[in-house]
DNA sequence: TTGTTCGGTCAACGGCTGTAGAGTCGCGGT
DNA sequence: ACCGCGACTCTACAGCCGTTGACCGAACAA
């Protein structure tokens, strides 16, 4: 084998990114609590101190871990594409979405921090497919709508195992999915909605 | 006062309660995890030992303190029914669902024990909503994606505290969701849905 | 070669947690 | 009046965790 001659600084990044994977894979798995930095370490062959030195602290390397986790809001110009462009993020989904993702969303539950990164990310979710929804009045509720929808089919599928979800085929899912994304997007309530 | 005589049996039945309640609370709050017997034990004005006296572990505990939440699967004979049934789950959710509920949905994601317990509650769900739809040959699937939009939207709403979504009435989110809980359980998808 | 920087390890501390066992005190039956 | 049972508390242990500081050896610059 050539050695492209390994220099100090490259071992010093390959090490930080091979303790980078295994804490984003703890933390998808075990979510933030119930990872600890001497399994992390011991997944990446290292001694837990030398993560410490490398991240100042646990809450850094989640941090770190789950930075690249940045939903780009999807821009879709009407209704039409908004299902598709919402869609097009769950299919990324239901192929399995970024280990960063799911340790984010596995966590937001129980962790503050984690909850303050999800709300973020799906508040500008939120508002890039309120843009993409004809001008009601209630543009970013039907919104909200749609990306929590998303969000329960995701938790559902991948952080819970539903098996009824499992079994299906991610072309199935979004065939099915579409009709009622649109319907959150397209159709008036009905004369008899409860107003408030 | 006329006070009753409370006896010994009554003041035991009446610490255990208070225990349970506390306990619900800070499991709802915090996540099992998060959760310390102490802090149960603190809030119920009790020794911590006192606690796994009563209930033996921790564990244990949380299993008393969430053996409310069997949810009932909605039963209704038509599609028609089917939407409106599981919105008055969702109307009983949004009013601010039991926080026995709460503290499994919030331990779910982070703790198998009440992932199972989900799984299993959400399972049942699913069959009783199965039932309501249109005799499709993807009735569970179907009914499963409404089971989890449903969930998304509570977890939204209650785990995260979206805006939108807070800021909305229930009557509001409910009469948007009929649509598309209308459309998953009704509409045929499009003659080019992929199949797999 | 010599001195130094730096990737990496070792050992340890302090805090918090679930849990166990012995003990205390007062109500309730006799 | 007496005694026992049971509600409740005190104290302590053992384990695990995040975090720290001293230390070692090899790669680098001079």
């Amino acid at each position: 084998m050539t050695s492209p001659r390994q220099t100090r600084a490259d071992r010093r990044r390959a090490t930080e990114e091979r303790i980078l994977d295994k804490a984003r894979e703890e933390f998808a798995a075990r979510g933030f609590d119930r990872t600890t930095i001497r399994a992390v370490a011991g997944a990446a062959g290292v001694d837990p101190a030398l993560v410490m030195q490398y991240f100042g602290s646990k809450r850094e390397l989640f941090g770190r871990a789950v930075q690249t986790f940045t939903a780009p809001a999807p821009e879709a110009a009407d209704a039409d594409a908004f299902a598709d462009r919402m869609l097009a993020t769950l299919g990324l989904k239901l192929g399995g979405l970024p280990e960063g993702t799911l340790a984010v969303l596995r966590s937001m539950l129980t962790d503050p921090a984690a909850a303050d990164h999800v709300r973020t990310a799906l508040g500008g979710q939120i508002a890039g497919a309120g843009a993409a929804v004809p001008a009601h009045d209630d543009r970013e509720l039907r919104a909200a709508l749609a990306v929590t929808t998303l969000l329960g089919v995701t938790i559902g599928h991948q952080l819970l195992g539903l098996p009824a979800l499992r079994e299906a085929s991610p072309d199935r899912i979004a065939a099915l999915l579409r009709p009622a994304l649109n319907a959150l997007a397209e159709a008036a309530p009905g004369p008899d909605a409860a107003g408030a």
